[in-house]
DNA sequence: TCACATTTAATTGTTCGCAATTGAATGTCG
DNA sequence: CGACATTCAATTGCGAACAATTAAATGTGA
């Protein structure tokens, strides 16, 4: 009784999928991290990486709206891809408040050493890639009613 | 065709179940936060309270098994929590080395203040409870998973 | 007992993530 | 055209998150 009642309390933490959800990002952050320091690149340096080499010569909006991170996160983390000559910053001719991001041939060219990285990651999920576009499914379904709730 | 391709492509951001996870993870922060504020709590510090919740006078090392957190995250959250007035922090006397984390009289009446906390997540997730329930099992199972693998 | 390894927190330095603000460029409406 | 609002990036400040190191306490084996 006192067992039934822990599992249904939803105060506990091992109920909250919140904490699931978290705790996931961390272990897969946790796993990613020796694949992308041979990239010289931390998982958000990734991500935004993902998004150029699926797309150059993007604003930093977009790729915000994509991410769901803002000018506060992006501004300095492209200083540092920057820096590292993998993109060019460039404010838009059309438009001066834009400021475009491009990849630069060291960019194009990394694109292919981080073509192993999601193999490895499969490997470490240990399950079927069916299973796991299926719970990815979900999981953006998710994430996307939440964000229609904070958009209100 | 392309498209075809293109949705099986591993390396497109939107197949990523990583991407999904994390995205996901900020979904929820953002949900939490104007919840959270209330109660002057981070999302972090509301998981700790949620341990002390559960078992109060626990070594940080225990919350830290629980939350997959170091002491390096950990020490600056609590002495923050404690200048807040809702943990007090003590050497064992057992074993000088471990720091013994207690709820205050404040750390206690807390509590209720934030039951209603996970209504209000699960009514901003849009789905019913054993649909999260189901959820959370499959990410919980992937986070042990990708866990052993950064065990080993 | 004494040398040595292990455990545990704390510290330092770097990178996210976001709220809030600033400032410049652009859009809009009278 | 000109006042005003909006958009966009950059900046500032704070709180995680983690790697790497340090220091103290404890455990272990010769």
């Amino acid at each position: 009784m006192a067992r039934k009642l822990s599992t249904l309390d939803p105060q506990r933490l091992d109920n909250q999928i919140c904490f699931a959800v978290y705790s996931a990002a961390h272990a897969f952050n946790r796993v990613y991290k020796p694949l992308l320091d041979r990239l010289d690149l931390t998982y958000p340096q990734y991500l935004v990486m993902l998004v150029l080499w699926e797309r150059d010569d993007v604003p930093l909006k977009d790729i915000g709206e994509k991410l769901f991170l803002d000018s506060g996160t992006l501004t300095p983390l492209l200083k540092r891809l920057e820096a590292a000559h993998l993109v060019k910053r460039t404010r838009s001719s059309e438009d001066e408040r834009q400021v475009l991001i491009a990849l630069t041939p060291q960019g194009h060219a990394l694109k292919d050493k981080a073509r192993s990285v999601p193999q490895s990651i499969l490997a470490a999920s240990d399950c079927s890639v069916s299973e796991l576009v299926a719970m990815k499914d979900e999981i953006v379904a998710l994430r996307d009613r939440l964000n229609a709730v904070i958009g209100e």
